[in-house]
DNA sequence: ATCATATTTGGCATTTTTGCCAATTAAGTG
DNA sequence: CACTTAATTGGCAAAAATGCCAAATATGAT
């Protein structure tokens, strides 16, 4: 792949990468992984403004992260692609290895 | 796991997160897959200022994402974990997904 | 129709991130 | 040592992201 290409494909993953890189988010993310959740819900577990969790969610469905379904008169979110297990056990293993050598360093 | 845990793991996660939400970080991660490249010519590859490159290494090395080692006058970065080939093949089919629905929407 | 609840959007102040310049540190070379 | 190359750090202006309020929209219930 020429460097034009890799450019390119680095700023269509930052799309995606940026709408997750917020603590709410991920939050949001991991609660989904259960099942989906209305915005009323998801509101109440993170502790914020429902206008800011609702423009998150916007964020996270315009990047593809999400899908919802408007039922009567909540709208019920999931999670579109269920590789993100898959991701979050690569990143939760990068803070485990980088304690672990921390702590190595340390000694 | 309780609602106080998954915000620090939230937290937690959205250090690293944010340390690869950004195009240069993305393609420079991409870059790294290949092998370990120095600071020199990684700035070539990415078109920007080194003071910038080096700065975007600092975050994603202090996130645990990169390692880095020096050799003579040059520092060599390198993958810290190499679980993101995973990653990178889930948020492309997510785009990928995301390009199919609005293809099938818009008919 | 009126009202209550759920969600989204517009706007805007605050905070965070970005990216370059200037200066500094570090290592190799003549 | 003086000089060159490589990389990092401090600083700061510009850009982007965040989060709440007010207002608008939508749906169901009385």
């Amino acid at each position: 792949m020429d460097l034009e290409s890799a450019k390119n494909t680095a700023h269509d993953r930052s799309v995606i990468v940026k709408a997750m890189a917020h603590p709410t988010r991920l939050l949001v993310m991991d609660v989904l992984t259960q099942g989906e959740k209305c915005v009323n819900d998801l509101t109440n577990l993170a502790g914020c403004d429902v206008t800011t969790l609702s423009k998150h969610l916007a964020v996270m469905r315009r990047a593809g992260l999400l899908q919802c379904e408007k039922r009567g008169v909540s709208v019920f979110y999931q999670i579109a692609c269920p590789c993100f297990l898959e991701f979050f056990r690569c990143i939760d293993l990068i803070k485990l290895n980088q304690s672990l050598q921390q702590h190595c360093e340390a000694c």
